[in-house]
DNA sequence: TAGGCCATCTGGTCCT
DNA sequence: AGGACCAGATGGCCTA
């Protein structure tokens, strides 16, 4: 994509207006020239046209890769955007590239004391002990340590404060409702929302994505 | 119309 | 040497 010529924000005639106007870029100009033997006097003028060319082939060059840059931190910018939440909706404007990193920052503070408070709790009701009613050894050696607890959780409680998101850390860990030897989980988790959890089990993604 | 936000250009610096 | 990254400058667009 050649962004100077489909920009809105044109930036051809800009450039040699700039260039023009800006010392800068003749202090540049100056600084290239530096260092060339010093031509014969027929060929002074041709020879500057080239360096001005050059220099205005290199110039373009490296505006198109900080173009390009630019845009690539700006697709990054809307990945993050998507993945935020109160950001979605046809009513809800853009959120500006410094409200979305400060979003981001406090989701992620909540999502970590979200996090240690639910293991806290998990912690303070069922400690280190062995817990009752986990109807295989075989089942412990399958299940990761957070929904192992789980299982022995009384299943109404376990939707009413942990939700949906329970399930997705559940099998997401194990690996969906199927995770138990072949057979279908007999956690009271599994049990108690086998609908909903083969269906989430199902959408989620097999791996983190990467690029 | 002022202010916020953004895209782009630019020169400097660092890294490979 | 060439590319990536960064920050400052500039100007356009949009909204209150």
């Amino acid at each position: 994509m050649d962004s100077d010529s489909q920009s809105s924000r044109s930036s051809s005639p800009e450039l040699e207006r700039k260039d023009i106007l800006n010392m800068k870029s003749g202090q540049m100009f100056q600084k290239l020239c530096q260092g060339q033997r010093m031509p014969s006097r027929g060929k002074i003028r041709s020879s500057r046209r080239d360096s001005e060319e050059d220099l205005h082939e290199i110039r373009l060059k490296v505006n198109s890769r900080e173009r390009q840059r630019m845009h690539d931190l700006n697709q990054a910018m809307d990945g993050l955007r998507e993945v935020m939440p109160y950001s979605h909706g046809p009513s809800v404007r853009k959120l500006s590239k410094i409200s979305t990193l400060l979003l981001a920052r406090n989701y992620i503070l909540m999502l970590s004391s979200s996090l240690e408070e639910m293991k806290k709790l998990v912690n303070d009701v069922y400690g280190s002990q062995r817990l009752p009613g986990c109807v295989s050894s075989l089942h412990h050696q399958h299940v990761a340590p957070l929904p192992h607890v789980l299982c022995n959780i009384p299943s109404p409680d376990v939707s009413s404060y942990m939700g949906v998101m329970t399930s997705d850390v559940h099998h997401k860990t194990v690996g969906g409702p199927h995770h138990f030897s072949g057979l279908f989980c007999p956690c009271a988790l599994c049990q108690q929302f086998p609908h909903q959890l083969s269906r989430t089990a199902s959408t989620l993604p097999a791996s983190t994505p990467g690029k």
